[in-house]
DNA sequence: TTGTAGGCGTTATCAG
DNA sequence: CTGATAACGCCTACAA
């Protein structure tokens, strides 16, 4: 024979704390049924308001609190949701989380987290290993073609994109607008008066990087500007890369006269090369960046750079996500970029530009 | 009549990819009873190596996941750990974190992420939703007197309490050694020549602050040096309160020559002001602080400071905690303490001690 | 070595 | 408005 039900206590005293007390134990004590217990507590069907009273009671009394997996198990939701990462640079990481928890818990949700995920492959693992625990997915990847990523992705949940770039069929997409963001920063910068201006590039794949090129092209092209490709410089986020590409670009002749970096690292690398090499910044040759880290405020000269609003996108992911998970059928595809902000500091040469 | 499972195909073929594929359609597909089939997916009891390859195949075929929800009903264990944080500085929150999703992961366990969490209160009423959805949870608080928060806390599942010093009976605790760091950083100090230090507090009623000042105190003490109170300055963590602290102690006579902020935020806000003075750090003034923010090496002189290695912590939190889980009756009481690391950079004159 | 079937705690359907 | 009970998917004691 099975496991047996072994309750030692069938009155309406106080079980011992060592047993977990379940919707029988308040049906007994409150005498009425599971399924009445179970209305009272949902909010689900009518109940006469006296009951309503006595179960409510009686599961305050014994400190009730529903299982979980039984109710899950019963009604396939789980009201938690999932957030994938990769294993991205702490500022950014603890900002989303940070905006996906926060809009999440005001919604009665909770937040699985699962980081150092960077192939597909391991975003579909990962995606696996959550099913059943989760109702839908945000997922953050670095590589830009995310059309394969979420090609041989399950689709058994709702998912959400953040910043991947993706224009996949079924599958809600937001993003940040790199484009638009490095188009009004390089516009900055010619407003300046600058027009020799180098960029240094994010990693080869990236898809940030790749759009905040994008953007700096356009602006050129509108402005008229010819465009030298020999101006943009490899690099790969990382501080030291913007170093190299400073010191190559003292290198070059006529010198270049300001310096967009792909991110705010590189562009504070940037800065270390050229006042080692006693090159005024921002007089001779301005810098600036893109995603407004912290540090960026604190170095000297404060860097000019776009700054994006991390935890509301993952606010805005939650709510996508939720609104999915309620809606299943009828929700129709959500694909939204997010404006970024520019903030103007020293490194751009502003100040310099207004007095002269 | 209640609910009834309408389930279209009975064969060994491959199922809608709307429905869920359940242990039954592998035990159906491979010719064998669920019974079987858990046994083999689980690796519990006898099975023939034959059965195993066929039952193995058939799951993988159908692409079967097993429900959690349904294994946890069943089996009263989530595979999952909650995390418990105060609405901290990002820094600090994304390490903690990445240590411990990172070995939870290594587990085969996901985490559980919750932040906001300040007040006892709240601390128990989020721990009250997770029930049921986690095997345990750290919980990381910045209150001082945690022996009051732990006492009315649910007690149900393993607990583990981080940098909390406190000592509460049955619960496992990992702290931080900030009388150590502190202790060892205000010697270094000696070491170089200064004789007064002044020191500016964290928050009142913060932990870390307050054993931080401890360890400053305890050094002072055991070098014989006459400690002058009015050295000990107010502070609240912020850069701001760093700064208020170091205009003030320019104005004491004879004035300090160190100042060892309670963390790295307020010392860079009381770089800034003795700049502003015209006072050279750390030439005049030595500058030291605690956490090692990644800004410290950045900044001008970099930062001397004390690290943690708060990533760590949280690898070991996890490791605590599924011990817990795994043995939950012979479980002895854990309480450690984790080294702190000094970093001696520029601000604390170090060369200029060397020079002398 | 394998199969049978009750139980985990809830929800929801249907009858009263 | 309330009660009885099948089903959710899995594990496991016991029988074979």
């Amino acid at each position: 024979m099975p496991r047996v039900r072994n309750h030692p206590f069938a009155g309406p005293l106080t079980p011992p704390s060592s047993m977990a007390v379940t919707i029988r134990d308040v049906a007994r004590a409150s005498g009425f049924s599971v399924a009445t217990v179970s209305r009272v507590l949902n909010g689900s069907g009518p109940v006469k308001p006296e009951t309503v009273r006595k179960v409510r009671d009686a599961a305050t009394r014994l400190r009730f609190t529903p299982n979980v997996a039984a109710r899950s198990l019963s009604t396939s939701r789980t009201h938690t949701l999932g957030v994938l990462l990769p294993d991205l640079h702490g500022e950014f990481f603890s900002e989303v989380i940070r905006g996906i928890d926060q809009t999440a818990q005001s919604h009665g949700y909770h937040v699985l987290v699962s980081s150092s995920h960077n192939s597909p492959a391991e975003i579909a693992a990962a995606l696996a290993t959550m099913r059943g625990r989760v109702d839908g997915v945000a997922i953050m990847s670095p590589v830009s073609n995310a059309e394969a990523l979420v090609a041989d992705l399950p689709r058994s949940i709702p998912l959400v994109l953040l910043n991947c770039s993706a224009d996949v069929a079924g599958v809600d997409t937001l993003d940040i607008d790199n484009h638009g963001g490095a188009y009004a920063m390089t516009r900055h910068l010619l407003t300046l008066g600058r027009r020799r201006i180098a960029f240094v590039r994010g990693p080869k794949g990236n898809a940030d990087g790749e759009a905040r090129l994008g953007g700096y092209r356009a602006a050129l092209e509108d402005a008229g500007v010819v465009h030298d490709r020999t101006l943009e410089l490899d690099g790969d986020f990382q501080e030291l890369s913007g170093y190299h590409a400073a010191k190559h670009l003292l290198s070059m002749s006529p010198r270049p006269d300001a310096l967009f970096a792909a991110n705010d690292s590189m562009a504070i690398g940037a800065i270390s090369a050229l006042r080692e090499a006693g090159v005024r910044v921002p007089e001779d040759v301005a810098v600036v960046g893109f995603d407004d880290i912290p540090i960026a405020r604190y170095i000297l000269p404060a860097l000019s750079t776009v700054r994006v609003d991390i935890a509301k996108l993952g606010a805005r992911a939650v709510k996508v996500l939720l609104h999915a998970v309620g809606h299943r059928n009828e929700h129709t595809r959500v694909r939204e970029t997010f404006a970024t902000e520019l903030v103007v500091r020293a490194s751009c040469g502003v100040e310099q530009a207004v007095g002269r």
